[in-house]
This record gives structure tokens, sequence and C-alpha cells, in this order.
DNA sequence: TCGCTATCGAGACTCTGTCTCGATAGACTG
DNA sequence: CAGTCTATCGAGACAGAGTCTCGATAGCGA
């Protein structure tokens, strides 16, 4: 899989520097992070980068398809690098750990008669690997 | 199926006048509405309402297992009066609309080796049958 | 190089949701 | 019924997330 600057730079989209810098930020983590998680980081390659910037340039990301968004409820909308591959998630009510889920089945067939579904996002809650061992 | 009032009476939450009221409010519309769409509803019937008293009496439901929340990016939260029973969520890309779509297959079997999945939100994109048909 | 347009940065602004706190309404006791 | 104890209420201040405005800038094509 190629970097997410180069598949951005791939979908059309005009790079600047400081996309250019969001877009290493967003990369460089594993996690799904918000967008207000993503400026320090940002403003480590670009000191002087602003907090809408972070948001148009996440939105333009967004709308190119290379990124996810997702959010739950009270929280704020986390971003997902990998939106390349489509994949679900999994939520840990203890820890809060938000764990990527590969694709197997496909789930559009579930949409009732009538509506054309394109895409699916399942978001499972229970306790992941390390929090279901204990007896909380 | 009880009413919403019904079912959280009986599951122990103190019924107060303006949380009858909310309740009411909330399973009058088969939409799924933002605490904020609710207060005027809720207004209708107790005028003094708080705006805070709406988000608590909220909080309270969704506590109880009988009013379910969802979140969609970069949308306020919305609530379902029609949580007793589980099932999933289509959303319109075109209208907005919010469809409910049953449960059929149990998709907690999809989490990941060590994650103990109690319960799996779907939410479809695509386009409803009203929608569809036109060649927008 | 010139100019057009998208993007940028700063900060004000909006909206959603929470907190504080004094007042109230019930439930429970006797 | 009166007293007490506690959960809830209402108003408004507050907080966090995200958007908008607008003058400045940088990238891209001609
Ligand atoms: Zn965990
Ligand atoms: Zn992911
Ligand atoms: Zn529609
Ligand atoms: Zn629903």
């Amino acid at each position: 899989m190629a970097t997410l600057v180069e598949r951005l730079e791939a979908s059309g989209l005009r790079l600047t520097a400081q996309r250019r810098a969001i877009a290493e930020a967003l990369d460089g983590t594993d996690r799904h992070v918000t967008a207000d998680d993503l400026l320090p980081q940002a403003r480590a390659r670009i000191p002087e980068i602003g907090r809408a910037t972070v948001y148009k340039a996440l939105a333009a990301f967004v709308a190119t398809g290379q990124v996810g968004e997702f959010a739950l409820p009270g929280e704020p909308v986390r971003y997902d690098p990998n939106a390349g591959v489509a994949h679900h998630h999994a939520v840990c009510d203890a820890c809060g750990a938000v764990i990527d889920v590969p694709i197997g089945d496909d789930l559009t067939h579930l949409a009732p008669p009538g509506f054309v579904a394109h895409s699916g996002d399942l978001v499972l809650h229970g306790r992941c690997a390390a929090c279901a061992g204990q007896t909380s």
C-alpha cells in the first residue's frame, strides 16, 4: 500500500506543504485520531499551521475517499488514514481502543427493499483482548 | 410493543412530568431526532421545560437501554425511541432520511480474535427508494 | 512573468452539549 | 400529615468542536 501522501497525489488533490504535513501526521499513526489531536503533530512539521487548515485539509482528504471518518456519540469525529482498504471498527468499552476489523462479508445486502446501498459502516462494541481478560 | 413511557416505567426509572413529556415527544415520531429537535415538542406539553432537562432525560433513557443513540460525523447525536427492538440504520445520501433496518444476521461474529463483542451498530449509506429512482 | 484561483492563518463566531447551583418535587418515615 | 432526604429541575454560564470571514499568499497555467 502506498503512503497516504502518494494516494492523495494520485487522486488529483492539490498537495500544498500544509496538506502534506497533515497527511504525514495522519499516516504516521495507526490510531484513529481527531482533528485537534493532529494539530500539534502537524505543527511539528510546519509550526505556523492553523487550526482551520487542519479541518479543511481533512475534509478535502475525506472527499477523495482516501481518508475515512467516523463518529461515536458524544465524541469528536475521528479520521482514519486506512480508508483505501475498506474495514470496520471494534471499540473497547473499557479502554476506548478502536481496532480495525478486516471486511469479511459484504454487508450491503442487508439493506431494506428499494434501498440502494453503496457502503456500510459497522461498529462493534465490547471488550478488547487486553481488557476482556481482566475481571474489571 | 408497549409505549416508550411504559417501557421506561418498567425499567424502574423515576418518571417525572418532564420526563414523561420528553418520552412522549420522542415516541411520537418515527424519525431519529436530535435533543434540540425535541425541545419544542416537549415544551408543547410543558412550556417551562429547560434545555438541560432534555439532555439529562435523554441520557437517563439511554442508560435504561430503551432509547438508542447514534451519531453521523459532523451531526448532532440522534435519539431512537425504538431501541427496545435491536435494529440497524440506512442513511440516504440524497435526502438524509434514516431508515430502520430489521436485524438479520448476528454481526458480532465479525469481531477480531480476542475481542468480545456484545453489540454491533451497522450504518448503511446509499439511496432510499424514493431517491434511487431519480436521475439526480 | 503575469494573473487567476485555491489555499492559508487568525480569530471571531455558531452550535452542541455540560456544569453549577439554588429551588422544587417526590418518596419515605413515623 | 409533617419532616427529611434526595433526585430532578431550570436558567444561564461555560466548554469543546467545528465553521466562517477575510485579507494575504502561494501555486499553477498562459
Ligand atoms: Zn480495552
Ligand atoms: Zn480504521
Ligand atoms: Zn432519500
Ligand atoms: Zn432506529
